[in-house]
DNA sequence: ATCATGACTAATG
DNA sequence: CCATTAGCCATGA
């Protein structure tokens, strides 16, 4: 675990649920503007599978971005966290 | 120290 | 909307 790593799962745990944010907000986040495609490898070498909820981290261009596998369940589980926080009315 | 590797980005055709 | 291109950067070998 790199101290770049700890800044950018610390940033993506805050992410509320419902939402998503781009790789490079995350490495803005994460202290190091610029290092979007840095941050991607730390995701990819997530330690903690399910626990970051790296799901929530998306292109600059809206596109879903990577996955385990690929981004399919990625693209299904974000509109499952849209209508969960939507009726739990969840910030 | 050097080099290759992407779950990236912005610009262009 | 898709493809290409050059720039970017932490990591690991």
């Amino acid at each position: 675990m790199t101290p770049f790593a700890k800044k950018v799962y610390r940033a993506v745990l805050k992410i509320p649920i419902g939402e998503v944010r781009s790789y490079k907000w995350v490495a803005g986040k994460a202290g190091r503007p610029g290092a979007a495609r840095a941050v991607g490898q730390i995701l990819k070498r997530n330690p903690y599978p399910l626990i970051i909820p790296c799901h929530r981290v998306v292109k600059a261009d809206g596109k879903p971005g990577g996955y385990l596998r690929g981004s399919e369940f990625k693209q299904r589980f974000l509109n499952l966290e849209r209508e969960i926080s939507k009726i739990l009315t969840i910030k």
